[in-house]
DNA sequence: TGTACATCAGTGAACGCGCGTTCACTGATGTAC
DNA sequence: TGTACATCAGTGAACGCGCGTTCACTGATGTAC
């Protein structure tokens, strides 16, 4: 029999949800250091006093929106610089795979691009933990690949970084395209192929 | 005789400079969306309604500070990115000029990185605008290059583009660790040289 | 199963405060003659 | 050069408003026996 919450604890956490989902929403037009408690509880329906049963501040529920949007992504961030099967079909694997997380949710994208160089200090340092995270799992990744037979840590570490940069340029961009033309949405993604090509022929090529 | 400014003209724009320049100092620790027009002016010393005579909102501020922290920027872009002289040589002069910026205008590079993906939509697209200049600026000084001849112009704005990216991710790195010892520094600059250099080795095998 | 007590998520009133914006103003600077 | 008038950058009072935070509270849920 599997352990299930009480009644008060599965309420509190569905409170707490409406709460970060009533940020994130909020956040598609405004900044975190902008983002008023009472904004948020008003669009739920609670008591202002009702946030504080929740999270101290809104930078604290910003630190925990941080975890939200990229606590979930390494997994999908592992698989798609795993090694084997020819360059050209990962990367363009790689991008719908951006793509169609972006469309997914748009949200959660626009929050951490915007708050990775916000004004909230703790949330933009729990963003900077998470781009470790994945960059050091990218890094990990690589290590696994024949292809770098001869790199040294150093140059693995720089070149994962190269990648995690690269994968949040590509998101951002198609953040901005999601309403636009398919015409534009095609080019953006053919540019995001092709500049993760190059960086691919500048590693095929790097210890030459 | 040149023509200089009448008294009032002059005051005017002292004024207007010393809003943005307190604007500038305020934003280090919070973003556009959340700077109150009252706080601008109580950093200067002049009436809040003052601030009506030179902008129409901070927004309006906003756009004026993307103009001061990247117009200036353009001929050091082109500079930066002209062809001839040795691939490596240029790479670290380009590092080093980007840290020399940085260190000089600590404040303009956070404003930019911060309120690129802000929430401040009319300073977003100022923004952009700049940074799209940027890109075909050095796409045309990209075209000059003799390694570039049989390159499409897709790939010259492909191209364009990563570079300009690449020293904004530097730019923000490097202001990352403005306050960090020398040797995290230094190790830094020499991630960045790498990852440009990386660009340069795809660059050059491109078309094999 | 029933009872008596403890816990605690959410309430609602109250507070002092700083905000953006309006308005009529002042007085130094500029201009016309 | 002097005078009379126009301009306009900056003022200061006033406004209504929403903010974050405090506090004692309520009543449903949980727990001990």
């Amino acid at each position: 029999m599997s352990h299930t919450l009480g009644v008060r604890q599965a309420q509190k956490q569905k409170t707490r949800q409406a709460l970060l989902d009533a940020a994130l929403a909020l956040l598609e037009e405004q900044s975190l250091s902008s983002l008023g408690l009472r904004e948020v509880t008003r669009a739920v329906g609670v008591a202002p006093t009702a946030f504080y049963r929740h999270f101290r501040s809104t930078a604290d529920l910003g630190v925990a929106l941080v975890e939200e949007a990229l606590g979930s992504l390494h997994p999908m961030i592992r698989h798609t610089v795993s090694p084997g099967e020819d360059s050209d079909e990962r990367i363009a694997r790689a991008v719908e795979l951006i793509a169609g997380h972006v469309a997914a949710h748009p949200a959660h994208v626009r929050f951490i691009a915007r708050e990775r160089h916000g004004g909230v200090q703790p949330v933009r340092e729990a963003i900077r933990e998470q781009l470790a995270r994945f960059a050091e799992e990218v890094r990990a990744e690589l290590a696994r690949d024949a292809a770098s037979a001869g790199w040294s840590e150093t140059d693995l570490r720089m070149l994962a970084g190269l990648y995690v940069d690269q994968m949040l340029i590509t998101a951002s961009l198609f953040l901005e395209t999601l309403e636009a033309p398919e015409e534009e949405r095609r080019r953006a993604a053919e540019t995001a192929r092709r500049q993760l090509r190059l960086i691919s022929v500048g590693r095929a090529h790097w210890l030459d």
